[in-house]
Formats: C-alpha cells, structure tokens, sequence
DNA sequence: CAGAGAAATTAGACTAGTCTAACAACAGGA
DNA sequence: TCCTGTTGTTAGACTAGTCTAATTTCTCTG
C-alpha cells in the first residue's frame, strides 16, 4: 500500500475528517461532532470512531463529548490537505473557468492524492500569472478563443487559430479527408455538446494516434483504429476531428 | 453516497480492473487473471471476485479460468476512464511539466474523480495549443520564466516580472515589510526547496489573505493570521513571501 | 433540582477491498 | 496416460468506512 503524502497513515477520509476540523475551527471557533458531521454529510454515529482514530495518531485531541482540538502535527496536516484544496479548486476556476460548485467538488475529490511536485508547479503557474505583466493575459487568451470556445465572438487578437507553420496540406484536414490506411495525429475536436462529450469519451483527445481502417461505401459510417480498437464515427463526427496526417 | 461519473455502480477499484483489462486487450491481445494482477500489483486471489462483480454488471464477459472480455458497455466505460487518465497525464507532463511517473501517478489518482466538465476544458486547452499560433508559446513562457522558475536564465521575453500596471508601492513588497495589523494578499513565494515547500505546506498560496499579528522585538519571527489560525515565520520566510498590500 | 430535549456514543450489521493459504483445473512433456 | 508445474479459484480473516437504532450523558428550563 502506497504511504500518504501528508502524514504517514492517514487514510482520505481521515484527511476530509481532519480537514473538516481545520474549517470549522478557523471559521466557527469550535469543531463539534455534530457539525462534522454535518459538513462531511455522514452521520454523527460514523464520525466518533474516526475521531478515536485521529486522536490515537497524535493528530487532534478528543475527549468524550467534548469539542475537539487539533495537535500541532494535526494542523501541519490540516493545513497540507487544505492547501492542495484551494490550489485546485483556483486552478478549476480560474484557468478551466469551471462553476465553483463543480470546481469545489472535483477539487475535493483530487486533493488526497496529488503529489507535492504538482502542488509546486500550480503554485508557480499562479505566481506567474501575479507575477508577469504576461501569465493571466496568457490565460485569458485561452479562455477567449473562439477557435476552441464557441459561442464567443471571433477572436480579437488577430489570430485565425490555423498553425501557420504547418505545411499546407496537413492543416485543417479531417478524419473524413482520410483514406483507408492513413494515420492521423488528433488536433481538435471541433464540435459542441453531446457529440463532443461522446468523441472525448471514445478518446479522441488531443495529440491521439488513429488509423482509419475502412470506410463505407457511402462514406458512412468511417471505421478508426484507436489504442488498438475499432470504432464506428458517423459522418459528421468523423469531419468534426481536425487530424495531423503522419507519414 | 454519491453515483459514478462513468458507469452506475463503478467503484474507483473497478474502474482500475476494467482499464486494466482494457489496456491489456488493446496492447497484449488478451487480459488474463494473472497479468491483471501484476499489472494493477494485487494478488490473483483478489482478482477473481473483482471479475465476478463487472462481469454481473455487464462490463466483462468472464467465464471461470478463461480470458477477460469486454461487453460494448465495459469497453465505452473503460475508454471514458482511460481518456481521463490520458489528458490528466498530458497535463501534468505538458503545462506542469512534471515527469513522467509522479505525472502517471497523479493521473491515476485523479482519473476516478474528474468531471466532464473538467474533462472538457482540459481538452480545450490542448486545443488550443495545437490550433491557435500563440496556445504552445504561452505555455513555454510560464515554463521558461525566470521569475517564477529558478535556475533558468533571464526571462527571454523582454519581461521584467514586475506587474507595471500595479502602484508603485504595492510592489514587491514582502510580508517582513507589513506592519502589525496590515493586511496582504501573497501574491508569490520567492524561494525554493524546503523553504518553498514549508511555505506552501502551509497555506501561503497565491491570492491568499493574511494579516501581521504581531512582530517580535528583533523583527524575528512575525507572527501573522491566516484562516484564523496564528503561525510564526522566520525573518527570511517572511521576506520570501511577496504581498500586495490590502486596505 | 428534576425532567425533557439535544448531543454524542455504542453496538451490531453491512459493503468493498484486500490478503493468505489451501485447493482445483489444465496443459505439456515424458 | 499420468505427472508436474502453472494458473486460477476458494474460503476465511482482516481493515476501513459507513449506516441504524438503542443508549448514555449533558444542559437548560421550568
């Protein structure tokens, strides 16, 4: 079994317990069995014995039916998981432009697990972005392309959103331009909604090598090899996959 | 007890088999007992009833001491999960510029977890690396900035990493420069190694607010607030952590 | 200062996931 | 055809985490 990253032993859900501590004292003043329980959405009956535990390994204090109070080592820890929290759920927010509400619970979810190299180079990207006149302009940029965001006017920094250094013939080509033999290097996915969910779902994501195997006598449906599958796009998903021919 | 992102009744265990069985269709042909326990490091005996289970879901067709097969339900499951763990990875490889086995390991960790919506932006922002002129560059400047990576030369973009466009004195101030009961927002940690990692462990982020509580005789340590708990730095962590002054 | 209500704890049950170790099935070689 | 080694299955044990429902403890009000 791989050991935690924050505190040798921890378990996710003791982390979320512990987290859930640090919240409630730093913001309520007291951290009660009940209102831990509340916040984690689990019952007070699951919360005492996690407690125990806690308690055992040095990390909060607890006494029956007493308030409980964290350990110096149990606030190090607290503050570790919460910490990785908040750098995700900015990061959701702020540069994928997530809702908070989905930000936070995919930033709950993520926070046990990332390692701290990953914590360090979010935090560098943020500070980037504080710190050069450039990082959130870069951001921005991102978030206001039109070339990958529909809906949003054309984009107004004057970039047609064709990689002008690419030979001629490989740009804006589709898995529909294809024949039968062909690869392709996955560019975008230029379609919205269902579809789009459903072409990511398959896998068709960015930098992904495909082959087209055989095509219909209609052109209709193409039949793509991918991670060694065979998949069916229909006509309309398959022109909507701008590809890199290779070789 | 919230539902499975991408199959009802998926546990992140299962999910990991039915990649794990999916991987090893697609690269070795065939998805034994025995490989799926090497592959996921679990013992044989572990693997058996995990294999009942999907099979009783519909995911698998497994039949005693024979080869694993995927249904069309588990083989669309396991690529839905297996998209995740692949844009994850190129995250962490790509823009956080991690390598390869803590970006492997952070992906399998995350893919269990993530949200469409999440999915759908990170593939964006790839996107736009690859079809908009400027998406690679504005990566490479983050990654090639001096400012906020140390050990490279001067920033080669002609960027002084001093955000012009703030008031000259909310500039490069630190925390050692606050007076008690001023307040700042961090907007880098200037440091690295266990310093950075202390300071960051401990809640310091970017676009976090704190406030000096108080400072001792001989300016060492400074005592300041953060999430309503007190915490003591060091004269040379406090001078590390720049603030734009607030109030 | 007694009793009611709120809050917390306990006990017992259940699920998921893992392990170990004994056992069963099968395939290939002698 | 039998024997042997590889592979897979089973049973039983254990941990972590949750629930429900009964019980205990505390607090505050009348």
């Amino acid at each position: 079994m791989a050991e935690n990253i924050i505190h040798p032993g921890l378990t996710p859900a003791l982390e979320d317990y512990l987290e859930t501590i640090y919240r409630l004292i730093g913001e309520v003043g007291v951290a009660r069995v009940g209102d831990i329980a509340k916040e984690r959405e689990v019952k007070p009956g699951s919360v005492t014995p996690a407690m125990k535990r806690l308690d055992q390994m040095g990390l909060i204090r607890y006494h029956q039916r007493d308030n409980v109070g964290l350990t110096a080592a149990g606030e190090a820890a607290a503050r570790k998981v919460y910490a990785r929290h908040r750098i995700l759920r900015r990061f959701f927010t702020s540069i994928l432009n997530l809702p908070a509400d989905i930000a936070e619970r995919d930033a709950c979810a993520a926070e046990h697990s990332l390692s701290p190299q990953a914590v360090d180079q979010m935090v560098r990207l943020f500070e980037y972005m504080e710190v050069c006149p450039e990082g959130r302009e870069h951001v921005d940029r991102f978030l206001s392309c039109s070339a990958v965001h529909p809906g949003l006017t054309p984009c107004p920094h004057e970039c047609d959103a064709i990689p002008l250094d690419l030979p001629a013939r490989t740009r804006r080509m589709s898995i529909a331009d294809l024949k039968p033999g062909q690869q392709g290097r996955v560019q975008q996915v230029d379609c919205q909604g269902a579809v789009r969910r459903r072409l990511l779902d398959m896998g068709l994501l960015p930098d992904t090598s495909i082959t087209v195997a055989r095509i219909a006598p209609a052109g209709d449906p193409v039949w793509i090899q991918l991670q060694g599958y065979e998949l069916a796009l229909r006509m309309n998903e398959a022109q909507a996959v701008a590809v890199e021919v290779q070789e």
